[in-house]
DNA sequence: AGCACGCCGACT
DNA sequence: GTCGGCGTGCTC
């Protein structure tokens, strides 16, 4: 047998002999080995991604030695991704590689990431159940049979963790120890700082009939072990995670695992709660500030078999689950599950791929499903639609009033705030009750402007706006990191009439300030969440009741369910319904049902305050009316009379380089290499034409991305890649377009 | 990505 | 002659 084996810097499969002495061909596959390579004396470290019985290729060299001697860091079925991957995204092998392993593992220097185990003394019964229940009935001792209770619930625990404010315990556990009840042993302790023991244990609540109905259909499909894709239509607040956590308890008695995945902004606490709250250390999760060590050490429990349910962001579809059953996209819309670098992975797509090759379900859930997603469910038939109407808790969605902008300039009135907003603010602060205000960031950067040109001061390496930061006093570049301080003049007409634009928050927060001097207020945006944990800080404050108003951006709109929270305000609707992508709509559609959504979640009625310069624009109308179906009747006609994607998909072919005529000549030989009827635009340069002093020149071209046209879409990028002086990359169906 | 090979101009 | 610039091609 011969292995093909993916190296770091070239994109091509390698063939090599397996030496007997390293095992069976087939427990190669998955594991890091390292390599002789060209003339080079050094080994070079590679992965098995697949096997073969014969190679073209006559003068192999042998693999020299095996990194994962034990196990390898993918599953099976991850393997076959990776290759899949590769092709569907036209990335390098490599790419692909570093999507589907944990970080860190595949950096030569890195290999062996230095596992610090510690090991801890842990305590577990030695004796049955049935002779521990008995025990914790009759001994008299408190301590021991709280023990013992504690051990029938979780297996084992820390020693440390139960001695540590109970002196006492240490004496108990000693005579558990003593009757052979307990006993006291060496565990390897992992690294995640998640401490189980802080959350407490839910029970599944009664399902209500809709979810029910829901629930009776997932369970059935799960069942029958086949794949199947559900688009899960709910309305905020209607009760869908416990749905998932009722399907997951379903899934893992029949011996299954899950995948949920959420956008990371939505990763909290709260959130992270419900899921151990059911199913203990039997959670995984995996975010983005664990350290390479921790996330291998995930890696490592997930593929043991010892996690039933992986919690994480986007690249959490690729956990190596051994038995998945089912993935959970939650909040569907949202565009971080497309990825924006390479692989420019689409997740939905990947969920897709690996439930059919696993016999799995796919839930992809949100109260306003992507419009090409709802499409798919109600027109072809590739989502089973379910839906949830109601609000579980009996609450209604709140109610909405929508305040025309212009009027209140009109009146006179300049501040952020209109009277009914600022009424409503105050009823609130009067009854104690807390409010939400979100701010649309979009639009809202600040900038210095040149009064004499009329120019904002732009970047000199890329031709976008400077961003102005006040902490700092800077312009900073945010595509290259490029800043300057102390700006007094224009850099391209040399005059001092130098202005600055505002930023919304910090004007928010100063009307705050003069019209509701007695109130207390937190901000939430990318300033302020810079800190390690302080984005749960916030929430925790704002939550605890200490603080009346929560100000930020995108980040309040996302799964939050506070109970006292009974008004949201809209500062400015407008900023994202007029921007140029044909997006714009049903993105500010689900902003503004996102962030209602946050209000009345406990027992009181909930409002909320719309304020827009377009009162009567149909995104706004049917927001207030929380009318998904309006919606999507109205916006799939335009995309329809546009040709613009559930319709055809938008493949963006973008050249970067030096020389603008290399470029241009390129992507002119790109797209003479599709040879299939369809829209193309010329090769010009991209509305964002230059990032760090190169050029960007794109095509445009509209059709279906069918596994025909991805097939030649990968030729290109394949026989692009080594060409000088140029960067060719795809992507379809781009979040931006810029 | 490295590294060798080879083709060319510059300099002893 | 021969040193070194870098464009091209190969690595199982």
């Amino acid at each position: 047998m011969i292995a093909k084996i993916i190296l770091r810097n070239v994109n091509q499969l390698f063939d090599y002999a397996i030496p007997p002495s390293l095992g069976t061909p087939k427990s190669l596959l998955g594991k890091r080995v390292w390599v002789p390579f060209g003339n080079r004396h050094t080994l070079e470290l590679g992965v098995v991604i697949a096997l073969a019985d014969s190679s073209s290729f006559s003068r192999l060299k042998s693999i020299a030695k095996i990194e994962d001697s034990t196990t390898p860091l993918l599953t099976n079925d991850l393997v076959d991704l990776t290759l899949w991957l590769k092709n569907f995204c036209f990335c390098t092998y490599f790419q692909a590689l570093q999507c589907v392993m944990p970080a860190g593992t595949l950096s030569t220097g890195n290999s062996k990431l230095k596992l610090n185990d510690k090991i801890a003394k842990h305590v577990r019964l030695k004796c049955d159940k049935p002779t521990a229940e008995a025990l914790s009935k009759n001994t008299k001792s408190v301590l021991q049979s709280k023990l013992i209770d504690l051990l029938l619930q979780v297996n084992c625990v820390a020693l440390a963790d139960i001695c540590s404010n109970n002196q006492s315990m240490r004496s108990a556990v000693k005579a558990l120890q003593n009757k052979e009840i307990v006993e006291v042993f060496d565990k390897k302790v992992s690294r995640n700082s998640i401490d189980y023991n802080n959350f407490k244990p839910t029970k599944p609540l009664k399902p209500f009939p809709q979810q029910q109905k829901v629930l009776t259909r997932l369970t059935q499909a799960i069942d029958s072990s086949t794949y199947t894709n559900f688009l899960l239509h709910g309305v905020t607040g209607s009760g869908k995670t416990e749905v998932f956590l009722q399907a997951i308890d379903h899934l893992i008695s029949k011996g299954k695992q899950a995948i949920v995945l959420v956008p990371e902004i939505s990763l909290t606490p709260q959130m992270i709660e419900r899921f151990i709250g059911r199913f203990g250390q039997k959670v995984s999760v995996l975010h983005s500030r664990l350290s390479e060590g921790e996330r291998l050490d995930e890696w490592h429990k997930i593929m043991s078999g010892d996690i039933n349910v992986v919690v994480g962001a986007r690249s959490a579809i690729f956990a190596p689950l051994p038995n998945l059953g089912m993935i959970v996209l939650d909040e569907e819309h949202e565009s971080a599950y497309k990825s924006e670098k390479n692989p420019k992975y689409d997740t939905i797509d990947v969920a897709i791929y690996r439930a059919k090759s696993t016999g799995s379900i796919v839930i992809s859930a949100s109260a306003t499903p992507l419009i090409a997603h709802y499409y798919k469910a109600t027109e072809l038939g590739e989502y089973e639609l379910l839906t949830l109407n109601q609000r579980s808790n009996n609450s209604h969605l709140p109610k909405v009033t929508v305040v025309d902008t212009r009027a209140e300039l009109a009146s006179g009135n300049k501040t952020t705030f209109s009277r009914t907003l600022k009424r409503e603010v105050e009823s609130n602060l009067a009854r104690g009750e807390q409010t939400i205000l979100f701010l649309n960031r979009r639009g809202y950067n600040s900038y210095l402007m040149c009064a004499n040109c009329g120019d904002a001061i732009k970047c000199p390496h890329c031709s976008v706006t400077l961003t102005y930061h006040k902490r700092w006093n800077k312009l900073v570049c945010h595509y290259c990191n490029y800043s300057i301080s102390g700006v007094t003049e224009c850099p391209s007409c040399g005059s001092n009439y130098i202005r600055y634009y505002g930023d919304g928050t910090q004007k928010v927060e100063g009307d705050i300030a003069t019209l509701f001097p007695n109130s207390s207020c937190i901000r939430m945006d990318m300033d302020t969440t810079m800190a390690k944990n302080s984005h749960a800080q916030i929430l925790g404050e704002f939550k605890d009741n200490s603080k009346d108003i929560l100000i930020g951006t995108q980040m309040v709109t996302k799964g939050l369910d506070f109970e006292n929270v009974t008004l949201v305000g809209v500062i400015s609707a407008d900023l994202s319904l007029n921007l140029p992508d044909y997006r714009s709509y049903e993105r500010t559609f689900s902003l503004l049902t996102q962030v209602c959504g946050r209000a009345g979640r406990g027992d009181k009625i909930g409002r909320a305050v719309i304020q827009t310069f377009q009162p009567d624009h149909y995104v706004i109308k049917l927001a207030r009316n929380h009318d998904y179906l309006g919606f999507y009747n109205q916006e799939i006609i335009m995309r329809k009379r546009f040709n613009n994607p559930p319709f055809c998909d938008i493949i963006q072919i973008l050249a970067v380089g030096k020389d603008e005529k290399i470029l241009e000549e390129t992507l002119r030989q790109a797209v003479g290499m599709l040879n299939i009827r369809m829209q193309v635009s010329v090769p010009k340069p991209a509305p964002i034409s230059v990032i760090e002093d190169n050029f960007r020149w794109r095509v445009l071209v509209k059709c279906a991305a069918t596994d025909k046209v991805r097939a030649m879409l990968a030729t290109i990028t394949d026989s692009f890649a080594t060409k000088p002086d140029v960067k060719l990359s795809i992507d379809i169906n781009a979040n931006n377009m810029l």
